[in-house]
DNA sequence: CGCGACATGTAATGATATTACATTGCGAAG
DNA sequence: CTTCGCAATGTAATATCATTACATGTCGCG
């Protein structure tokens, strides 16, 4: 595990880096738009590329879009928790993480005897330059 | 605003006492069946009446599930934001809110200059009961 | 009554995700 | 080398979630 970009495939390397050139989240579907020139004709391609990816921790998904991001920081996976701030007018997304927050949910669960096995945290809301407008 | 319960609609009504009943959150198409004996017949009316009780704050969308609950706390509806813990085994829901949690997330927004609209917060996992056994 | 505002009814379509089954590629065991 | 097993892939069909478009009903008010 801990798969490193060597170890993909060349459906989850075409699906990753189609999210990484992309300027924000992407669904499912674009995505697949996005790659029938290489050969792409089914959901499931990319379904299933972005089941791996997310495994890996390449790749987020962004409960509130029904879309997909590539992760920001896939290096330093300090990925215990993360939040995303969503902007409603530009599709930017800026990924965060907040060891206060991550306490704190931990400790509610903790308290609730609660088995906390992933936790989405998304801000939606206008970004500094989209507010400014 | 700040309806209350009187305000509603007979169509608002039948969904938020079908929420209300259910032991867990429901889809929108689960409501709709559950309500074809009072005659409902298309999604539409049941996506209608979602839209108003969630302004109301009398329902809240579970995003990683696209599935909606009843408020559990409709009447202390001071809480700016919202945590739901979700037992993936018995699909209980818990309602809570952390200030402490509000305040850094607030802090983020303020330190990035963005403004936020609405957070969610979502754990998955397994309850008390659910993990013990 | 005549109007406006809002709720409702109905059909069709769009968007997102999964199930089922066949096939291929490739390394390990024999 | 051949066969087996496993993971990835290809393809079609279907399931699930949500919205658009348009017609109709209801009710208070001038
Ligand atoms: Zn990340
Ligand atoms: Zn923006
Ligand atoms: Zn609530
Ligand atoms: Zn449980």
């Amino acid at each position: 595990m801990n798969a490193t970009h060597q170890d993909l495939t060349r459906n989850q390397t075409l699906v990753l880096d189609t999210l990484a050139k992309a300027d924000g989240p992407l669904s499912a579907y674009t995505i697949l738009d996005r790659l029938r020139g290489d050969g792409f004709r089914a959901p499931l391609q990319v379904y299933r590329a972005l089941e791996k990816l997310l495994g890996f921790g390449l790749v987020h998904r962004l409960e509130s879009l029904n879309a997909f991001v590539a992760c920001a920081h896939p290096h330093c996976h300090a990925h215990g928790l993360i939040a995303f701030a969503i902007c409603e007018d530009c599709g930017q997304v800026d990924e965060f993480s907040d060891a206060v927050v991550r306490e704190r949910l931990g400790a509610w669960s903790a308290d609730n005897g609660f088995k906390a096995e992933k936790t989405t945290i998304e801000i939606r809301g206008h970004c500094a330059n989209c507010a400014a407008a």
